[in-house]
DNA sequence: TTGTACGCGTTATCAA
DNA sequence: TTGATAACGCGTACAA
C-alpha cells in the first residue's frame, strides 16, 4: 500500500457531483452557494478528509496568511510575553506565525528577513529600528508590510508600536536622583545594533544632565542578558573610580544578575547599593528585595503589532504605549556617608 | 506608479536569454548547468532582485520547508529554551519554524494542528503524548511526520524525544526520603491532559511506596504555572492534615512561587520546610536558597526533535535523554521534632 | 446559482 | 548541457 494521495478539490467536486469552482466557492464564500449544494459538498469534504493545498492556494491568491516575527531570542523572557500575545492575536484573525531569532546580529537578522519573505510571509514583525537602509529598501521592494516594535520614533516612516525607551529610563533615573543618588553606573546590553539599549542609556544621561550631574561621570558597561555575566559586569562597575550608589540596568535579567552578585559580595540591597531594572519581568518579583523597574506593556505591544499587520492599513500606523515605574525595593535613598 | 510586480522565473529567463527550465536548474542544482550560463543567470537574478515564489515552489515540490511547533505556551520559560534550540537546528537545515500555543487545551491544540497542516507544515513538534486517537489518525492520514517531545514512552509508535518524567521525579523523591522526609505534598499542574504532570506525581508516589510510605498520604494540589497562584496552592498544602515537611513541585515556576510564599509566611526554607522543583530553569538559581530540582536537557531535546523531523527517517525514532537532580539548598533534612 | 477554462510560478520529464 | 511542455491544485473571470 503506497501513500494515498491527499484528496484535491477535484476529488471533492466529483464526490459531490459539482464543479471545482462550486466547491471552491462553497469553502471560501459559503453564502454564494445554495444551501442544498453546500451540504452535499461539506459532506464530501468531511468524508474525504479534504484540506486545501497550501501551495496551490498561495499561488492562486498570492497570500499565505502567514506573518513572520524576527526577534533577538526566544530563550529569554524579554520577548516571550509579547510574542505570545502577537501569536494569539494573529490566531484570532486566522493567520499563522513564523518565528526566527537573530541573536542581536544584524546580518543574521537580514538573512532571516529574506528567508521569511522567501517563505511567503505576508508581513513582518521586527524589533527595534536600527538596521541598514538596504534592508528597508529590500523589504519595500518586496512589498511586504512590516511593523517595528519595542521602539518608538514619531518620525519614523514605518509602522511602529512601542514605547519611549529614553523617557522611561529618564523618569526612572530622575526618581533615583530625587532619592539623593549622585553617583550612577549603567549596565547596558550591547548598544551597537540596539536602539532600545542606546535609548535607555541616553535617558539616564539626560536625567543626570538635567540635575547638573556630569553624564560622563556615569560608567557604562555592556554585557549580555545573562544572570552570570551580569554579575561579572556588576562587580566591575563597583570598582569604578567614582564608586556608584546605584547601578541601573537596561534589563531585569541584568538587574537580577547584579542583585545576586551583590548578595554574594555581602552587599545589602538597597542599603549598600541600589539596583534598578527594566521590563518588569516576573523574576523581579521573586528576588529579595524585588527589583524596582520600568513596566513595559509587552502584551499590548504584541497585540497591537498583530492588528496592524493584519489590517494592512495603507498609511503608516504609529502607536506609542505608556510605561511606568514600578517600585519594589531595590532602589532606595543612598546611605549617608 | 503602481505596485511593480515581482520578477518571476520567466523574467529572469528572458533577461539571461535561456529557458525557465535552465534558470530553475541553475538555482536548485547549480552543478547541472554550465558555468558560463550560470554566471549569466545569477547576474540576471541579482539585477532583477528575483526571489522564487513560495506558493509556486510549494505547489510544484509538495514541500514547504516549514516545520510547525505547537507548545502549551511561550510566555513561560519552560518551553523557551527547547523551542529556541529547535528553531536554531531547523535553521541550519534551511527550514523555518511555525509556532502556535495551545494553552494546555486539547481542543485548541487540535485546531492548531489542523491549522499548521493546512499551512503546509512538513512536520510537527508536539508536546507530550496525551491527545485523542482521532488527532493521531488525522495526522497520519495527512502523511505528516510528527515528533513528540518532553515525554518518553518506549512503547509509543511515534517519533519521540524526551525523558522519563516518572523516573526523574522518583529519583528526586527518593533523595528526599533518604534525607529523612516522611510527610510529602505535591504541587502539580493540571494532570487531565498532561502526561508529564501525571508522570511526575506518579514518580513521587512510586518512591513513597518503595519506602513503605502510603502514597495516598501525599496530598496533591493542581495549580497553573504562575508564581502567584503557586503561592496560594502552597499555603493550602501547608494546611493539610498531615503537615508536610517537603513540598514537591512539578515545575520550577511553582517551586519559586512556593518559596516566595514561604518567605512571606515567615517560614525558613529548608529549615522549616523543604521545596523542590522540576526543569532547572534559570530562576532556580536566583532565589535564596536555590531550588533543588531536576535538570531537563531542553536544548538537546529541541535539537534532536528538529533533526528527526528534518531527516524524515522512515522508521520511528525514539530518543530518551538523561536527567539528573541538581541540589541547590531548598531540599534538606527535616527538622527533628 | 453553477460550470468552463485559464492563469498563478515552479519543478520535472523527456527530447534534442 | 539545454529547451519545450506538462503537471501541481486552487481561485476566478466569464458565460450559461
Amino acid at each position: 500500500m503506497s501513500k494515498p494521495a491527499l484528496p484535491t478539490l477535484e476529488d471533492v467536486a466529483k464526490a459531490a457531483n459539482v464543479s471545482t469552482a462550486t466547491v471552491s466557492r462553497c469553502l471560501n464564500s459559503p453564502e454564494r452557494v445554495a444551501e442544498q449544494t453546500r451540504d452535499k459538498i461539506l459532506a464530501a469534504v468531511d468524508s474525504l478528509g479534504y484540506s486545501p493545498n497550501f501551495g496551490a492556494k498561495a499561488l492562486a491568491t498570492k497570500r499565505t496568511n502567514t506573518i513572520g516575527a524576527i526577534i533577538p531570542t526566544m530563550a529569554n523572557a524579554i520577548f516571550a510575553r509579547g510574542l505570545q500575545a502577537f501569536q494569539e492575536t494573529l490566531g484570532t484573525h486566522g493567520a499563522t506565525l513564523l518565528v526566527a531569532s537573530s541573536y542581536y546580529d544584524p546580518e543574521i537578522e537580514e538573512q532571516q528577513i529574506r528567508s521569511m519573505i522567501a517563505r511567503g510571509a505576508d508581513g513582518l514583525l521586527l524589533i527595534g529600528q536600527s538596521r541598514s537602509e538596504r534592508v528597508y529598501e529590500f523589504i519595500k521592494r518586496q512589498n511586504i508590510p512590516i511593523v517595528i516594535a519595542w521602539s518608538y520614533d514619531k518620525n519614523s516612516e514605518h509602522n511602529m508600536v512601542g514605547f519611549d525607551n529614553t523617557a522611561a529610563s529618564r523618569t526612572l533615573t530622575q526618581r533615583a536622583i530625587e532619592m539623593g543618588h549622585k553617583r550612577f553606573a549603567f549596565m547596558s546590553a550591547e548598544r551597537r545594533h540596539n536602539d532600545r539599549a542606546r535609548d535607555r542609556v541616553e535617558g539616564a544621561k539626560q536625567a543626570l544632565s538635567a540635575a547638573n550631574i556630569d553624564p560622563d561621570s556615569m560608567p557604562v558597561v555592556e554585557t549580555p542578558y545573562s544572570i552570570e555575566e551580569s554579575g561579572v559586569a556588576f562587580e566591575a562597575l563597583l570598582k569604578s573610580p567614582n564608586k556608584p550608589t546605584v547601578v541601573m540596568c537596561g534589563n531585569d535579567v541584568q538587574a537580577v544578575g547584579a542583585l545576586k552578585k551583590a548578595r554574594e559580595l555581602g552587599l545589602r540591597v538597597p542599603e549598600d547599593i541600589s539596583i534598578t531594572g527594566f521590563d518588569d519581568l516576573e523574576i523581579t518579583t521573586i528576588v529579595e528585595p524585588g527589583i524596582t523597574t520600568v513596566h513595559v506593556p509587552h502584551r499590548q505591544m504584541g497585540q497591537a503589532a498583530a492588528e496592524i499587520l493584519i489590517h494592512e492599513n495603507p498609511d503608516t500606523q504609529r502607536i506609542e504605549l505608556p510605561t511606568y515605574t514600578v517600585e519594589r525595593g531595590s532602589l532606595a535613598a543612598p546611605r549617608e556617608h
